[in-house]
DNA sequence: AGTACATTGGCCTATAAGTCACGTTTGCCA
DNA sequence: TGGCAAACGTGACTTATAGGCCAATGTACT
């Protein structure tokens, strides 16, 4: 699975977990909250920055508590 | 401190520790030289594939363990 | 002064960010 | 049931910026 995808999901287990909406945590994180639903749907390949907005406002929670997750544990395939 | 500074310190630790050069990370991770060293001195806001590739091609590290550091426990501030 | 590595900046193209309109799904309750 | 509302999903589009590339400069050690 691709890194944009094992974020989306993790946003969407932590969101869920809080028994908040997406449109919630778009606030808090201040985006769109179609954005946050291509984020939490895979669809896009965020930068640092917005990930802090989202991670870090909207679902309040640390990047080490956010990577800390078995779906974070595997180095890259090896290169071509 | 903001975001890419946190990243681009804890790449800079990592990577001294394992005796690289900003070169050879780069040819890794399969981006620019120049790009990397921008990146180090948290002057760039990279996206996520261009993170996991530094990372995980780059450096062989998890993304687990990237963030598992003092740096990345903290949450934001209250947003305005 | 030569070698190796790091730093900087400018330019260009690819793509992330932001926004919207619309569509779908789910659940509620008259 | 069917109509409504709340939440989620999607595609298309414009604007802002990430990332590739290159050339020059800095630093430090021999």
């Amino acid at each position: 699975m691709d890194i944009q995808s094992k974020i989306g999901e993790r946003i969407k287990e932590i969101r869920t977990s809080l028994n908040l909406t997406q449109e919630a945590v778009a606030y808090k994180a201040e985006v769109d909250r179609s954005f946050m639903n291509h984020v939490e749907n895979g669809k896009r390949n965020i930068s640092m920055r917005t990930l802090e907005k989202i991670i870090c406002y909207g679902l309040e929670i640390t990047f080490q508590d956010f990577f800390n997750h078995e779906s974070f544990k595997s180095k890259g395939r090896l290169r071509k």
